[in-house]
DNA sequence: CCCTGAACCTGACCGC
DNA sequence: TGCGGTCAGGTTCAGG
């Protein structure tokens, strides 16, 4: 479900309910999700949640003596309800809040992760070999031509491992190869400097408008404050194989690349 | 290095 | 209604 701007939109529909917040109680109904859920009412409980923030598709919630790391998975929710909301099925974790509020992580797949980091969060393998976040300073044209010369790998691969560029999952790599008229198949290293830039400001662009519309709604996804997102109408070419090509109306073909499904237009992209 | 397929899970959807 | 197959926004690993 959540790639970079979902994560983004849940950040910033649970921040102003949890920053400084004390922690009254934990419930762990899941022994795990990716990883084995850790211990976590000793180190959350009386404890204030000091801080917020996102590196890639992580968040990471500062707290007492370390941090608690949260990843989604593919169906990952993350809202806050009133303490008293009874909990369904797929709601494996919560985290009771002073003032009747809780914050719930909900999901059905359980490819999700929740971990306890102590000491510097950035420096745990999980997040340690993470390339820059597309939406900051580091992501340049740069060093784009730069991370993908020699690699033979498809661009779109290349855009989607983590330790190149952080949060990119498959909705967002299609829609800027789109954007930025490069066809997925292409190995990295052909880009030219240029073409490099051209997908840079694309990628910018697609992040920075999904975010401002709240993330994309498929299926359930919603933001902290329950809310779907509203990017799907803007989407050009995710889920829309065979459709006309918004740009020149050649219907838009579908392949299979690393498994998953990557949509492109033949007359655009190349 | 790079690719594919599989694994981890549940739910939705489609055709029969 | 039900059943079986396919697919899904992520990540990681084995094997070729």
């Amino acid at each position: 479900m959540p790639e970079l701007p979902e994560v983004e939109t849940t950040l910033r529909g649970i921040r102003p309910h949890v920053l400084g917040r004390r922690v009254e109680e934990v419930a762990v109904r899941a022994p795990r999700l990716r990883l084995p859920v850790p211990e976590l009412a000793p180190r959350l409980v009386g404890r204030a949640l000091e801080g917020l923030r996102r590196r890639g598709k992580y968040l990471l919630f500062a707290a007492g003596e370390g941090h608690l790391l949260l990843h989604l998975g593919m169906s990952g929710s993350l809202r806050i309800l009133p303490a008293a909301a009874p909990p369904g099925p797929h709601d494996h974790l919560d985290w009771t809040l002073e003032g009747g509020l809780c914050l719930r992580f909900t999901d059905p797949r359980r490819f999700g992760l929740v971990q306890w980091l102590q000491g510097d969060p950035l420096a745990h393998p999980l997040l340690a070999g993470l390339g820059p976040e597309p939406l900051g300073e580091a992501f340049t044209a740069d060093y784009l031509y730069r991370a993908s010369r020699g690699r033979r790998v498809a661009v779109k691969a290349f855009l989607m491992d983590g330790r190149v560029v952080a949060g990119v999952g498959n909705i967002y790599a299609n829609e800027a190869l789109h954007r930025a008229g490069i066809r997925p198949l292409l190995p990295a290293g052909r880009l030219s400097r240029a073409r490099c830039g051209r997908l840079v400001a694309a990628l910018r662009e697609v992040l920075a408008e999904a975010v401002a519309q709240g993330g994309t709604t498929l299926r359930d996804f919603v933001g902290g404050d329950g809310r779907p997102g509203y990017f799907a109408q803007a989407l050009r070419v995710y889920g829309r194989a065979g459709a006309p090509c918004a740009g020149c109306g050649a219907p838009l073909r579908e392949v299979r690349l690393a498994g998953r499904s990557t949509v492109y237009c033949p007359r655009c992209q190349r």
